[in-house]
DNA sequence: ACTGAATAGTTAGCAATATAAACTATATGT
DNA sequence: ACATATAGTTTATATTGCTAACTATTCAGT
């Protein structure tokens, strides 16, 4: 019985997630944080303009455990959370002067790692790759799954190129 | 200072896989375990025929987290352990009938969110998508990490397509 | 203004996963 | 036969995703 022989597209993605964070800690090995570089960049990015509920939609994920994240980032010096004055649930993230100061590094090792992962493709490709990975995702978040739940509009921040 | 946007394209790849998973767990839900139907195809193509040391390296996981799948899938009657005469350290892996039965639906799940996933896009790029994640995740994994030092040689077994 | 519903964030608990180290049993090479 | 390597298991630890319950605050309708 030959069975048609199946692509593990998922397996791939676990690979290449795994893979690319790993590339990028290990660009970074000597920062005193080792995980969450890129909600780091996030909060920096929008300086003190960025609430925890809208940070857990950008990175997509749950307040839960953002609440995590941001605990860890806080207890390691690089982010402070500064009460909004106008909603006094709400707290406003603010990178500190010791995070702004790698921001350069982290900044470049994500580069780095997307141009060592699309290096030695043809040029054409490399442009297309991203939309692709984009097109894709927005398919599967549309399928019935599990637990997956979430609003696609989001997507096109996670989305702008350079 | 106008920082570079850097496209978060290991961010990408996380949500691509879990909500891949997602959608094939969805189109699963009535059978008797609701995850790691990978491994389960794996076995079931080479049944008989793979240690778990062998298998642990094809789905790229570690020997301990494979003890915990095999079991899981051998409490759930899919999967038998059947030791090997000639190597009596080792077990080689076989589907039970059970398993096989379901065969058919587990590889209609992969296929149906592999197109899904590449569903409106382009007739030549669909061509292209797995060489270039392929080719991305060769890179990556070639790259400097933390923790990733297995062997890329493997990467073949992953990509034959139909 | 008062009250009930919604919201931002926190806390705690559970399940799954990855990793490492120590361990058992068996095989291999000299 | 003995030292070493290997297949698989067990144990422990850390992180993550998700859920539910909780506090404090804001908002909307009366």
């Amino acid at each position: 019985m030959p069975s048609e022989k199946t692509v593990p597209l998922g397996k791939m993605f676990a690979l290449l997630t795994k893979w690319y964070v790993g590339a990028v800690s290990a660009k970074l090995t000597d920062l005193p944080i080792e995980r969450h570089f890129y909600v780091l960049k996030v909060i920096d990015d929008l300086n003190g303009s960025i609430t925890q509920k809208e940070l857990a939609e950008m990175v997509w994920t749950d307040k839960a455990s953002m609440v995590r994240i941001l605990d860890y980032l806080t207890e390691h010096g690089m982010i402070e959370r500064i009460q909004d004055p106008h909603d006094r649930r709400a707290y406003r993230l603010q990178s500190t002067e010791l995070a702004k100061s790698y921001m350069p590094r982290i900044q470049a090792a994500f580069l780095e790692v997307n141009r060592s992962a699309m290096e030695s493709l043809p040029e054409d490709e490399v442009a297309r790759v991203f939309p692709i990975l984009e097109k894709m995702a927005c398919n599967l978040s549309k399928l019935p799954s599990e637990q997956v739940f979430l609003h696609i509009q989001r997507m096109k921040e996670l989305t702008e190129a350079p």
